[in-house]
DNA sequence: ACGATACCCTGATGGC
DNA sequence: TGCCATCAGGGTATCG
């Protein structure tokens, strides 16, 4: 569930406590969720950790090693995925079989990846420029940074409707079930609205309302439903904004008609058929 | 190129 | 109280 506003707020409660700081040790849990080389200097114990970026749902926590370039890990949270530092002194509950990686850093702190559903993992790679190549390449432009005439290409070469094109990371990177439903409703454009038919108009529209309703969500945490929490433990409050997601069946906020729903692209979607006609 | 479907996995939920 | 069935969903893979 973590999505573009969960994946940066994670991020940016990150930076502060652990960029800058070395790894002094890797610890492992049960479940092997890395792909790549597993050896604790893939990633990053003896290195200091340079930076941790994001682009759509994925971060990666960048090493230096002195003055040359470290490795790189690649995390994505999946569904239940949460990566948290905890303070010098924080026991880390005993036995439990979620956590699949453990940074001690030299401040006597850690960093911790856990991952219930396990949809999540991490990916090494030897510098920064690989990770960026293997695994970012396939990823289109982020949500916040792509333009409208990029997205409008996009959607142009697209007969597949707007709910399955926007959750497809190769058209636009970060945004997931919450935010698709949540933008075409502030657009006011049904689900399954073929891509190619959207005028750039239309997308210079949503591509504001997109950057508005995301950094909206940023600023409100996030997203909460079961358990995210950013990586120092807080919850977001972003759900109480929700105009349709999850609200099948309850009225519309704008003409208070009943939200209806479909399946679409296997995804529970809902939203208004009067505020949001055609399809 | 697209839609449909299955898979991965576990916690939460609801019925009995 | 407990046991089962069901469901959710991001990404990937496969089939038609």
């Amino acid at each position: 569930m973590p999505e573009l506003p969960e994946v940066e707020r994670t991020r940016l409660s990150l930076v502060g406590p652990v960029v800058g700081r070395t790894v002094v040790g890797v610890r492992f849990g049960p479940h092997d969720v890395v792909t790549g080389s597993r050896k604790p200097a893939a990633l990053l114990k003896g290195q200091k950790v340079a930076a941790i970026e994001r682009r759509g749902k994925e971060m990666a926590v960048l090493g230096s090693d002195g003055a040359a370039a470290g490795t790189a890990v690649a995390v994505h949270l999946g569904m239940t995925g949460s990566l948290r530092y905890h303070k010098p002194g924080v026991k880390l509950p005993k036995g439990d079989r979620h956590l699949h990686v453990v940074w001690e850093l030299d401040c006597g702190g850690c960093m911790v990846f856990r991952d219930p559903r396990r949809f999540g993992g991490l990916w090494t790679f030897p510098d920064a420029a690989e990770l960026r190549r293997q695994r970012w390449e396939h990823l289109a432009p982020d949500a916040l940074v792509i333009t409208p005439a990029e997205l409008h290409r996009k959607l142009a070469a697209t007969r597949r409707g707007l709910k399955v094109a926007l959750l497809d990371q190769r058209v636009v990177a970060g945004l997931g079930n919450i935010y698709v439903d949540e933008l075409l409703y502030l657009c006011g454009l049904h689900p399954e609205t073929a891509g190619d038919v959207v005028a750039a108009a239309t997308v210079q529209t949503m591509v504001k309302r997109m950057r508005k309703l995301l950094q909206r969500s940023i600023a409100a945490g996030g997203s909460s439903f079961r358990d995210y929490v950013d990586g120092s433990g807080q919850k977001g409050s972003f759900q109480h904004l929700h105009q349709v997601y999850g609200r099948a069946g309850e009225p519309c906020c704008r003409c208070r008609g009943e939200l209806a729903w479909l399946l679409l692209g296997g995804r529970m979607t809902v939203f208004c058929p009067v505020c949001q006609p055609g399809g």
